[in-house]
DNA sequence: TCGACGATGACGTCGCGTCAAGGTAA
DNA sequence: ATTACCTTGACGCGACGTCATCGTCG
């Protein structure tokens, strides 16, 4: 039986993340009736593992939740979890993509920029830097 | 004069934009002493093109405030806009890089699934396709 | 006795979106 | 009378981080 900041250093998160997952039910301590502090399982740290791994994989903590929930509920959350990948791998081709344009926006102003003076206190414009950018 | 809407109309903003917009004090309309609506001078298009401008660039509405600050106290923003420019592409590089790293894992663990079948119920792991990633 | 740990609860992040409950305009 | 607008205020998002205030452990 382990406390919070224990169960954490076997992982490699904070103690404040492992009551944050503990909180939406990720994980299940149970509680020392002396002092009331949180008691994990040694078996809570696979649970833990498995909760980083899926993030570091792009899962959020309410799909991994309705992972568990499969697994709790006596289903193989695999075919779950395949489809939850496939459009995570589609929504963040998009994002990436925006991501790139935005970057060859920034670099474009930033040369065009080179040129150009700054703007004097009494300008009629904001920043006419900025607003000489030509939307895209 | 003109009423929320209208003035989100003519820059492509929504109201509820506006509205948040005039919170954080970024514009700042008169109001009709009659109803208490919102009345924005014509000028106020040029300040909203200017946020959306700014914003698409990738500013935070904070910086925003911060170049409009610098206006509004008689100094030239072009220095800071620079600045928080020149921070933002080595920001959002470092953010990209990430990204194609979490794209790499994911299209790398789909293809290694492919060959996998799904778990049954009574595993002893919680999904052993996530386990069987490899951290990076 | 002191510093490191534990607890709860609430608020901050970012840029809005949305909802409720009501007043107003055309 | 209908409908589309306007107001304020509050809450939701995601994944924690931080803070205050307090109790506990070694």
């Amino acid at each position: 039986m382990m406390t919070v900041s224990e169960l954490a250093k076997q992982s490699g998160a904070t103690p404040d993340a492992v009551r944050y997952y503990t909180r939406m039910g990720l994980l299940t301590p149970t509680r020392n009736p002396e002092n009331g502090y949180r008691l994990y399982q040694p078996s809570e740290v696979h649970w833990l593992r498995f909760i980083r791994q899926a993030k570091s994989l792009g899962y959020t903590l309410h799909e991994i939740q309705e992972i568990m929930h499969d697994r709790q509920n006596g289903n193989s959350p695999c075919p779950r979890v395949r489809h939850i990948l496939e459009r995570k791998i589609v929504e963040n081709r998009k994002h990436l993509q925006e991501l790139v344009n935005l970057q060859n926006r920034m670099e474009k102003a930033l040369l065009q920029w080179a040129d150009m003076p700054d703007g004097e206190a009494d300008d009629p414009s904001v920043c006419h830097l900025i607003e000489s950018i030509i939307s895209p």
